[in-house]
RNA sequence: GGCCCCAUCGUCUAGCGGUUAGGACACCGCCCUUUCACGGCGGUGACGGGGGUUCGAGUCCCCCUGGGGUCGCCA
């Protein structure tokens, strides 16, 4: 059984990394019927918080990623830990060090004017001595003096790191927390994980976690350790660009769909496939096909995807989506002719909820250059004369509309654009927009004639 | 700086020793059209550089260059 997890900090919200991260595991558990495990690292005291937590099952729940069992903390396993550490110092794989915090940066810091590699220098290692009063020790892990710990890396290959890279590192602090490196394989080898997917910064202390299994001798998972995702620019992620709340793209309008598809697609393929079903994805993915570079974020291509879900979304859903914009369409009975015309032309649910606004809000001012190349010759009398041909009708729907529009120009035996520019300054305001007929077709036959006695009567 | 990782159009990528180096986004043009989009058609555009190996290299090896990661009692 493949087993996975996604186990991030909760130091802030969860960002598109996190994310891709979270559905390259999930994608992984659901395609082999496994198990994916969600597993809050909360082992540092004072940097976590409640609301972190809770942003990043939000956002979970948001994208609809689900996992299996109870979410998992770590700092309520603090006793097993504990437990382990015991049994590690017992069986001498471990050690108390009464280096203090102090001392220790005495020792980088003239490792560094040396040009060494700052490193713990293992003093107590082998120490038998009585301890000096009053220092509470750490307790660090005896790593292979040695020789070179290999991995295999699902993504990148054979990894070798040589020993002396690495130090005896400290797995309880000492105030008696156990630190990161540590407890991750330990809950990873105890939650019985098989296949660890996570970001390549984490490609150095794989290492450092294997020592932790060897100790212990725990059984080894897999690792894939994907590439970082990059700006637009190809620089590290920051706040303002990708690296903002996975929510943000709630608030801007991105469907769910939309974004884990972008998201799969940074760094992972399948031939020339671009749109993928959450279905097709959970099908075809393999951590195999992830990619071995990092690969920059392109917000171009998510509008494009999102365009293409808001095309195919149903109406009905759409309806909904547009409430958190201010639109309500609920009980509007044009609404399926708003929403066929529009949800062609939207890249977001916000662009789709501000043209519906448009449309359905008489225009308060008008575009300055769309009265200057709309309003030209005859227009008063052609738009009079439309009114006047509108108001012997009763049309309902899109074509109604047009059939007038239609007479118009066959009557004033003038060019479709010679009606069409002025009525659609006269219906929106602007230049541009949907078809004349739809949009008349969905504020109905009073409203158009008001918009074009509004225009006829504006100072212009 | 040490160590590790990476390198195909502007971007995401296909390629797995023999291809006119393919697709997608973006961009440009044409068509559709009352406009803007959508859509359709077409176009510009890439193997970072240098050495090898081979009949043949984007594909394998080495070096350089350029990016990135990492060197905490953070995760």
């Amino acid at each position: 059984m493949v087993v996975t997890r996604f186990a991030p900090s909760p130091t802030g919200y969860l960002h598109i990394g996190g994310l891709r991260t979270a559905l390259f595991n999930w994608l992984w558990a659901r395609k082999n019927g496994g198990k994916f495990i969600l597993r809050i690292e909360d082992t540092d005291l004072a940097r976590n918080s409640q609301e972190a937590t809770q942003a990043i099952l939000e956002a979970f729940e948001w994208v609809g990623l689900d996992y299996d069992g109870e979410v998992a903390y770590q700092s309520k396993r603090f006793d097993i830990y504990k437990r382990y550490i015991q049994k590690l110092l017992d069986e001498g794989k471990a050690y108390y060090c009464y280096m203090t915090k102090e001392e220790l940066d005495r020792l980088r810091e003239e490792q560094m004017k040396r040009g060494e590699r700052p490193r713990y220098d293992r003093r107590y290692r082998d120490f038998t001595g009585t301890p000096p009063e009053g220092i509470k020790p750490v307790v660090r892990i005896k790593a292979p003096l040695e020789g070179d710990i290999v991995f295999e890396d699902g993504i990148k290959g054979t990894i070798t790191i040589k020993a002396e890279e690495l130090d005896d590192f400290i797995i309880a602090r000492s105030d008696g927390t156990p630190t990161y490196n540590f407890v991750v394989a330990i809950d990873d080898a105890l939650m019985g994980v098989t296949d660890v997917i996570r970001g390549d910064d984490h490609l150095y202390n794989t290492p450092k976690q294997i020592i932790v299994y060897e100790a212990l001798g725990l059984p080894l998972p897999r690792f894939y350790h994907v590439p970082m995702i990059l700006n637009e620019q190809g620089k590290k992620l920051s706040k303002r660009d990708g690296a903002m709340d996975v929510m943000e793209y709630k608030r801007l309008g991105y469907l769910p769909e939309a974004l884990l598809n972008f998201l799969v697609r940074l760094g992972w393929s399948h031939g020339d496939q671009e749109i993928f079903s959450l279905e097709e994805m959970r099908k075809l993915f393999d951590p195999k096909d992830i990619n071995k570079s990092a690969s920059a974020y392109n917000l171009s291509k998510l509008q494009w995807l999102n365009a293409h879900y808001i095309k195919n979304s149903p109406n009905e859903r759409l309806v909904k989506l547009l409430e958190d914009f201010g639109v309500f369409l609920a009980d509007h009975d044009r609404k399926e002719i708003l929403l066929d015309a529009l949800k062609e032309r939207a890249k977001t649910i916000k662009e789709l909820a501000d043209m519906a606004k448009e449309i359905l809000e008489a225009p308060k001012a008008y575009d300055p250059k769309a009265l200057k190349k709309a309003l030209k010759g005859e227009w008063r009398e052609i738009l009079r004369y439309f009114l006047a041909k509108l108001q012997e009708k009763e049309p309902h729907l899109p074509i109604d509309f047009h059939e007038v529009m239609e007479e118009v120009v066959k009557e004033k035996q003038i060019s479709f654009g010679k009606i069409g520019q002025p009525l659609r300054v006269a219906l929106l305001g602007r230049m541009s927009g949907p078809d004349l007929a739809d949009v008349m077709a969905i504020i109905g036959k009073e409203e158009t004639i008001r918009r074009v006695e509004n225009l006829l009567k504006a100072d212009v």
